[in-house]
RNA sequence: GCCGGCGUAGCUCAGCGGGCCAGAGCAGCUGAUUUGUAAUCAGCAGGUCGUGGGUUCGAAUCCCGCCGCCGGCUCCA
């Protein structure tokens, strides 16, 4: 038999009967658990032939687009489950998420989460069958054939520009793929269904509205238990809970969907969020402003919002004339800014305010705090000019970087949107504008050190941008600062400054937002921290707990003692057991318990103990107030002794 | 707004082949208990079963409309 050599990435040649795939290749150089191949910058599957003479790089469960690999073939599982039980089923697209799969589809019947039991036996014993999964590649009008009767299907076809298309085929079940996939069904054991949903083909509310079933596919049934425990804790934490059960903050249907209460906990962590927020602003440069909840509409008129944010926008009368609750806080700095003439002398010019605003959600995309219609942002607008605009962004990187290290964010992604070159007429501002805005945004990033993310395109019409995402103590995305240009509004308000050569020079202008808005950064911080604050912002830092009724006056003694020296400190004088009492200042999440008995009483100490059960040991009342009082200063989450 | 699910005491939930089905636990209140690191015991109080209509002798339970919530889609701070 003749024989070929292919060279393997990290195994060198070897040498293979030819006619044999890769997958035989794998195996001859010994590599375990190979799920894909990869030829140049080409992913192959492991069934493909092997080629004489040819370098190879296998992949195994450890790289990431293996594992998307893996994801995308279960979602063919998936697909073949659901037309081997349903009828009429028309199939559309099923790639690999993130975490997971989906795959959307238009069904005769109402699917809905009872069915996820029955699809996932049946995925069960399709990837027990191990069937192989093979790649075909046919005419379009051959294809054609095949999908007739699936619009979407057929919509993708006409949409491929090759002649060709590229199918996937494991038992009876044929899919239009541009793959790579698995081997065999065999490879993917361990799955569950999450969730059944509605999507819209291709994202546009104008299509059809599809099906959606939601799954995760993970190699091993231990790592599967591992995701679905943190799905688990995501839910444990979910702010909407926390909110309601330590009585932070309520929104009710019968006082308006997405409108937030803020109870007399949840009022004060804010409070402390907005005295840093505020301190911290004074101290660099900023100046605070406050501008009004509504308007007349011609301000918006002028800003443009009338005109492409109406929709989004709540609009009344005031003696006839027409006005808006504010949906931006924009305008309103501009118009203070414009109140008079300003030398290049006094730039920058940063404004700031916690300017609550109100903007038309649908109902169906309102979410806890995360989604609200009313919402505090903490905006902020920078008027430079184009020499400033390097170290201004430089500042606003640094300020948002120093508030969410103070928050215990720690890891972040940067990403720095640009234009489009493509649709130069599709953007407010100059050539000259956008060029040297996107450059010091570059720059900023290489001098802050930051790795960024370039997205081509994906600028706002009125400006370049930089976006910071942040993960919390989950390793979850959030949308975190985000700071922008504007060569839109500047133009519209004309908003300049008078020059060292005494002419009218249109600004630069900065938009940024750090927090975001303080809902929703409070909804993302109530999650971080799982409902227990650090101290500094915690309503009740620490609890002091009777063992008994007959040394309550020292633990009442000591909260007054403590409260007198700016500490939150509080007594339990509730009746009952000490286990009992534990618990319930546990539950409450006070970040510190102090349990005093007769001994403690005897000397002035405490038993201390952090939420969670940490055992600190007894301490020195003094000791631990002065250690209390630093941590706040320091707004620390630790105490130090 | 759209698709699917859901809406019973402050919270978590049971009851849903229509008639002693308006219940339980926790939280609250009252009393007993005096307690050493995540729930002491007993009693009391608490709901026009989201809302409007319909079917029926009779509806938490069946049907329809509306509102809201949840998971998504879309959008965004």
């Amino acid at each position: 038999m003749a024989k070929i050599t292919v060279s393997v990435e990290g195994s060198g040649a070897v040498e293979v009967p030819s006619g044999v795939t890769l997958l035989d290749v794998a195996r001859a150089a010994q590599v375990e658990d190979a799920l894909l191949a990869r030829r140049g910058e080409t992913l192959v599957d492991l069934t493909a032939p092997a080629q004489d003479g040819e370098t190879v790089a296998f992949l195994t469960y450890e790289a990431e687009e293996a594992r998307e690999v893996f994801r995308h073939t279960a979602s063919h599982l998936l697909a073949h489950a659901l037309t081997d039980l349903y009828d009429g089923v028309k199939l559309a697209i099923g790639p690999a998420t993130a975490d997971g799969f989906y795959y959307d589809f238009d069904a005769a019947v109402a699917v809905n989460d009872d069915d996820l039991p029955r699809l996932e036996a049946r995925m069960r014993e399709l990837a027990e069958a191990d069937l192989p999964v093979a790649r075909e590649e046919v005419g379009k009008a051959e294809a054609r054939k095949l999908f007739a009767g699936n619009p979407y299907k057929l919509e993708l076809i006409e949409e491929i520009p090759e002649d060709t298309v590229i199918l996937y085929r494991q038992g009876d079940f044929v899919d239009l793929c541009l793959g790579p996939h698995l081997p065999s069904t065999g490879y993917v054991k361990a799955f569950k269904l999450t969730a059944v949903a509605g999507a819209y083909w291709r994202g546009d509310e104008r299509n059809d509205m599809l099906t959606r079933v939601y799954g995760t596919a993970y190699r091993e049934e231990e790592e599967l238990e591992r995701h679905l425990a943190a799905i688990e804790e995501a839910k444990r934490r979910d702010h909407r809970t926390l909110g309601r059960d330590l009585s932070i903050f309520s929104i009710a249907e019968e006082r308006g969907a997405g409108l937030v209460y803020w109870h007399p906990s949840g009022a004060f962590v804010r409070d402390q969020i907005e005295i840093f927020w505020k301190e911290e602003h004074h101290r660099r440069g900023y100046q605070l402003v406050a501008t009004p909840h509504i308007a007349r509409s011609r301000l918006f008129e002028t800003s443009g919002h009338f005109h492409y944010f109406l929709d989004n926008m709540y609009t009344f009368e005031v003696d006839g004339i027409p006005y808006v609750l504010k949906p931006m806080n924009c305008p309103m700095h501009i118009a203070i800014y414009n109140s008079r003439v300003h030398s290049y002398r006094e730039l920058p010019i940063r404004y700031a305010e916690l300017g609550t605003v109100y903007r038309k959600e649908r109902s169906g995309t309102l979410h806890g705090l995360l989604r609200v219609r009313g919402f505090t942002q903490d905006d902020g607008h920078i008027f430079c000019t184009p020499e400033q605009l390097v170290d201004e962004l430089c500042g606003c990187v640094d300020l948002a970087q120093f508030l969410l290290h103070t928050f215990g964010f720690t890891s972040y992604d940067v990403e720095l949107s640009a234009r489009d070159p493509q649709r130069p007429d599709d953007y407010a501002g100059t050539e000259e504008e956008w060029i040297r805005a996107e450059e010091a945004l570059a720059e900023t990033c290489r001098l802050k050190e930051l790795a960024y993310t370039r997205r081509e395109g994906e600028a706002i019409f009125y400006g370049p941008k930089i976006d910071i995402q942040i993960y919390d103590a989950l390793g979850r995305k959030w949308q975190g600062p985000t700071i922008q240009f504007d060569f839109n509004l500047p133009h519209r308000f004309g908003v300049t400054y008078v020059g060292a050569d005494g002419a009218e020079h249109q600004c630069y202008m900065i938009h940024r937002a750090l927090l975001g808005s303080l809902e929703r950064f409070f909804g993302t911080l109530l999650e971080h921290y799982a409902g227990v604050f650090p101290p500094w912002l915690a309503p009740v830092q620490l609890r002091f707990i009777p063992v008994n009724q007959e040394v309550l006056p020292y633990a009442k003694d000591l909260a007054a003692r403590f409260q007198a020296a700016g500490l939150r400190a509080e007594a339990d004088a509730a009746d009952g057991k000490l286990a009992a009492k534990i618990r319930a200042g546990e539950m409450a999440k006070i970040p510190y318990l102090g349990v005093v008995g007769k001994k403690e009483q005897e000397a002035d100490t405490v038993a201390l103990r952090r939420h969670g059960g940490e055992d600190l040991g007894t301490v020195d009342a003094d000791r631990l107030q002065e250690a209390l009082q630093r941590t706040v200063a320091d707004k620390s989450g630790t105490l130090e002794f």
